[in-house]
DNA sequence: TCACCAGCTGATGATGCGATGAGATGAGGA
DNA sequence: TCCTCATCTCATCGCATCATCAGCTGGTGA
């Protein structure tokens, strides 16, 4: 019971983990906006394709996205609608506590080491700064 | 203006992290109740007092959890109540994508180390707060 | 059948992260 | 004042994680 719970809070960590690396959020955010090839993300997020790879595949083993083989092509797009909420009342959240965020060196923070060029989501770009 | 954007993931990147490691996210979970005391989160989690105390400063710094000094105890709560809508929203698409995440070796996940008795979450409540 | 393209997988190296243990600070009580 | 308790800080260490670099699979069109 206990145990299920100390499960209940690994799994639940685990999950946060999907998002809490920039490459895979970056992905994550690309896919807002809809149904989006490793291309198109790899071309969005700046990653290197093996990278885009292993990263979808580890969201994609976490359920937090879907794969959808077409022809040579695979399209990627979330596995709930509630992930995009997820994501937005993140961005709520964020706004308010981006100071902090922003000052919170305990533990650095991974490099940036993305984002290259505007292509592929066009809207993309709809950040509400704070 | 990609820039910001890759700020903004960065950003995000960063306080879902805070929610991403089983200690922390042990403590979020014990501050759902209420305000808690560090010996109370100490206790309720398993924690070592160092560790919590590393990993409050962590969400302290990162905004997520605010500190009150009272006497020689530190009592630790939610910044923002949203924080608790976060990890309600997380349990609701956790229930839906549990056994994905339950198979999701992709980069291992930290060991449970966590939760040792019973007590806290049930007893843990009508205490605190003087 | 062949060349090509989209995407996946596995190995490797660097380092960030988190746990530990010892010591410091500071409030309360005797 | 001295001692104790609650909490924080610092240094260290081991491991997990992520990016990169091959090389591989499988669908497509000629």
């Amino acid at each position: 019971m206990l145990q299920v719970q100390a499960q209940g809070v690994t799994l639940k960590a685990k999950l946060f983990r999907g998002f809490a690396d920039p490459s895979r959020l970056a992905i994550l955010e690309a896919l807002r906006e809809g149904p989006r090839t490793v291309s198109e993300l790899v071309a969005g997020t700046g990653l290197s394709q093996s990278n885009a790879s292993n990263h979808l595949a580890c969201l994609r083993d976490c359920g937090l996205v879907a794969a959808t083989q077409r022809g040579r092509f695979v399209t990627y797009q979330f596995s709930d609608p509630r992930i995009e909420t997820l994501l937005s009342l993140a961005d709520e959240v964020l706004a308010d506590v981006a100071r902090g965020v922003y000052e919170c060196t305990r533990y650095t923070a991974p490099e940036p080491a993305i984002i290259p060029e505007p292509a592929v989501t066009t809207a993309m770009k709809e950040g509400r700064d704070a």
